[in-house]
Formats: C-alpha cells, sequence, structure tokens
DNA sequence: AAGCCGTGGCC
DNA sequence: TGGCCAAGGCT
C-alpha cells in the first residue's frame, strides 16, 4: 500500500496516501452530500431515532424505496415511545410492500426495549446498540458513527465495493469480510490515543461542528460523515456498473483504477440459484369480499395477510395443488385463471396458479380464515405478492384496479 | 455458517 | 429478459 505520493506528502496539495483520504472524503462530502428526510443538515442535532429507523429500513432496500414510508412511519410514529406504544399489527401494515418482513418485527421489539430499557434513549455505544432486535454489525456502527460521533466504520454494501476497489481486494466476498474491514476502518485517519472515539461534548450531536461550518480538516470528530461520503460516494460515483472514477476524489489513490479493472470489483464466490416452486392460490369472493387468512408469526411472509394457498413446492403439478383448495360448505366450482402469478424471492422463484370461485352470502370462513371487502384491502398486512395474486383473480373488477396499479403510480406505501 | 428472508429497478 | 443489485440480520 505504500505508494509513490510519498515524495509530496508534506507539500500543500497532498494527493492520496493514507492519511490524506479521510480529508478527500470529507471535502467530497461537504460539497456533494445527498439531502435525506432522515439526515441532520450540518449544525443540526442528530435524532437517533430517525438514524435508527432509516438504517433499518434502508437495510437491503434502495433509497428511493424507503423514502415514502420514513415519512409516513415519522408522521405516525414521531419518537420510540410512540412506536413502542403501537401494536404490531399496525407496523406490519404500514411496512406492508417494503419486504424482509422480519425487520418490522424486529422494529418494534427494539423500540418496546429501548422505551423499557433504556428510557426511552438509544444506547450511545456500539455494544449496547448491538444487543438490541434487528441492529447486527453494520447498523450498530452505523448508529454509533452517524447519531453519537463514535470513532468506527459501518460497512455496507457501498462501502465493500469501493474499498475493494480501493485497494483492489482480489479475494471474493464474503470471504473478503474481515480484511474489507480493516481496510475501511483506516479511512476514518489515525486513532487518538486516551480516547474511545466520541467526540467532544459539544460536537456530539451535531453535524459538522456547532457553527454548522463544514471543516474537511475536523477528521476526528467526523466518523459519521466519512462513513456517509463513502456511502454517497458508492452510491453517486463508485456504483457496481460504469463507475465515474473522473468524478472521484480518490481516483488518484484507487489501486483497481490503476489497473483498469475497477468494474471488477468486489469480487464475489457466486451462489446457486433457488429452484422454482409451484403452488396454486385461491381467491374466493363473497360478494364484494374474499376470504383472507394470516400467515405463521415467523418465517417468509411472517404475520402478513395472504389469500389461501397450496403448499409450494417444487415440481407440484396443478391437480396436486387444486386438491388443497379450502374446504368451504357450499363446495364451489373453481376457475382457473389464465395465465399464473410468478414472484422472485430472495432464494427462490414462485409461479402460482390462480384458482377463483364464488360463494353464496351467508357461506361461513373456514377455520383460521377470514373475509375481508376488497375495498377494505389496502388496511391489510398485504405483502406485494398477494396483491398481484389478488389483481390477477379478479382481473379488472373495479376496485381491486386501484389496488394493482397502487405501485405503478408511486402513491407510496398504503396508508 | 450457510441458508433463509421481499421487492423494485436497472441494463 | 434475466441476473444483479440495494445503508443486512437471524438462526
Amino acid at each position: 500500500m505504500a505508494r509513490a505520493a510519498t515524495a509530496i506528502r508534506h507539500t500543500h496539495k497532498m494527493q492520496g496516501g493514507d492519511r490524506n483520504r479521510p480529508v478527500l472524503l470529507l471535502e467530497w462530502y461537504d460539497r456533494n452530500r445527498r439531502l435525506l428526510p432522515w439526515r441532520a443538515l450540518p449544525g443540526e442535532p442528530v435524532d437517533p431515532y430517525r438514524v435508527w429507523l432509516s438504517e433499518i429500513m434502508l437495510q437491503q432496500t434502495t433509497v428511493k424505496t424507503v423514502g415514502p414510508y420514513f415519512e409516513k412511519f415519522l408522521a405516525r410514529w414521531p419518537d420510540v415511545a410512540a412506536m413502542a406504544r403501537a401494536s404490531l399489527d399496525d407496523i406490519l401494515r404500514m411496512w406492508a410492500g417494503l419486504g424482509y418482513y422480519s425487520r418490522a418485527r424486529n422494529l418494534h421489539a427494539c423500540a418496546v426495549k429501548v422505551l423499557r430499557d433504556h428510557g426511552g434513549r438509544f444506547p450511545d455505544t456500539e455494544e449496547d446498540l448491538r444487543a438490541l432486535p434487528g441492529i447486527g454489525p453494520y447498523t450498530a456502527a452505523a448508529i454509533a458513527a452517524i447519531a453519537f460521533n463514535r470513532r468506527t466504520m459501518p460497512v455496507d454494501g457501498n462501502i465493500e465495493r469501493v474499498v475493494s476497489r480501493l485497494f483492489a481486494v482480489d479475494e471474493p466476498l464474503p470471504k473478503a469480510k474481515p480484511r474489507i474491514h480493516t481496510l475501511a476502518a483506516t479511512l476514518l485517519g489515525p486513532s487518538r490515543s486516551g480516547r474511545d472515539g466520541k467526540s467532544r461534548a459539544g460536537d456530539v450531536k451535531t453535524r459538522a461542528g456547532r457553527d454548522g461550518k463544514s471543516r474537511a480538516s475536523d477528521v476526528k470528530t467526523r466518523a459519521g460523515d466519512i462513513a456517509q461520503a463513502l456511502m454517497d460516494l458508492g452510491a453517486a460515483i463508485c456504483t457496481p456498473k460504469k463507475p465515474s472514477c473522473v468524478l472521484c476524489p480518490l481516483s488518484d489513490d484507487c489501486a483497481a483504477r490503476a489497473r483498469g479493472d475497477q468494474e471488477t470489483f468486489p469480487r464475489k464466490t457466486p451462489k446457486k440459484a433457488g429452484e422454482l416452486r409451484r403452488g396454486a392460490a385461491f381467491v374466493v369472493r363473497r360478494g364484494s369480499e374474499v376470504l383472507v387468512r394470516t400467515r405463521p408469526a415467523k418465517g417468509l411472509l411472517g404475520g402478513m395477510t395472504e389469500v389461501p394457498t397450496s403448499t409450494w413446492l417444487a415440481a407440484q403439478d396443478d391437480t396436486a395443488a387444486l386438491k388443497q383448495a379450502p374446504c368451504l360448505e357450499s363446495a364451489p366450482r373453481w376457475r382457473r385463471k389464465a395465465g399464473a402469478v410468478t414472484h422472485v424471492f430472495t432464494h427462490f422463484p414462485l409461479e402460482l396458479a390462480v384458482y377463483t370461485a364464488a360463494v353464496a352470502r351467508r357461506t361461513a370462513a373456514p377455520e383460521g380464515m377470514r373475509w375481508v371487502p376488497i375495498a377494505r384491502l389496502n388496511d391489510e398486512a398485504l405483502p406485494n405478492l398477494m396483491r398481484k395474486v389478488i389483481a390477477h383473480g379478479l382481473g379488472d373488477e373495479m376496485e381491486i384496479h386501484a389496488l394493482a396499479t397502487r405501485r405503478k403510480q408511486q402513491e407510496g406505501p398504503p396508508a
């Protein structure tokens, strides 16, 4: 990692070198930082609740997708105590469509724990944060750095990419994680002796100094900004494909760029694709109502609402799936809708045949199921898969149309 | 420790 | 169009 820049280390314009990277990053960040709803403006106090909420939502989820959800959650639950008082079902309904629903369960559990065990204030150390549900190594470091200016480096996918290029880490992920983390931490600059990294009392909760002025030279008290600089850099410049190296503040210092193969980083070991699973979904209408049930609390789509379905198995044929239709007193005639609903989960693709039936007005819901007015489906914790299934089953009929097209119109999450 | 866990956008 | 990617955590 020693580089030729040594010769100009002490000149007034240093180009590269380990010690200079944090300053270059902060200078770039002070000019190019994104304005995000959960991000404090320079000089503004940081709200750990907002940092936490955004970090949970942003786990494996894009900034664009999170935006409207974050605003809705914040408007409804302005602080941890308010969220702790909410019901899990209310949170699941607000979360519907965001995916990875265990995050919503942990969100609620975390709020309850912060209120009960920490008096409604988030702990300000990485270790204590790590003990909270839904907060792993990354999120603990992110909150500690961004909300409390702890000198620690959260390493997300963006930073893995930036760092793997900067140092040309040839070893593939995930094996390279420890090395990348070590290298990433060097971007915080040299540590001070006798401190754990928490900055002076007056600076703890503000970005870039009390006066709101950005000081790129103030490396030691801006760990959170260095981390966010790397994330913004990864999102805007050091992108997975076609990175804009000419605009990068670290380009003169980038090992991959020097080799010309920056797009090949980070290296990754390929993972095996999941096998296609098939099944059937049953859309039963009783007048203007449909039959639904709640999925088991944990596991796939845990705690979410669904229409009854067969098991989802590899190589399951339609006949086998149809035999698992819900038992209704009036023994309806099932009609198979043309086509099918396909959905891709992280670990397997799914193809669901959709059967519809109409039953008499006072038909009872089978054990564990219930009738819901179609007009009120938006109040349910309906994952997008089930929105697709219901839209397919009901076709272009009336109210459901709004349900099916809600997302396309970018109206955001259900109210 | 590797598999489980959603969804939408992009090229 | 399909594979990749996105501010990962849990078991």
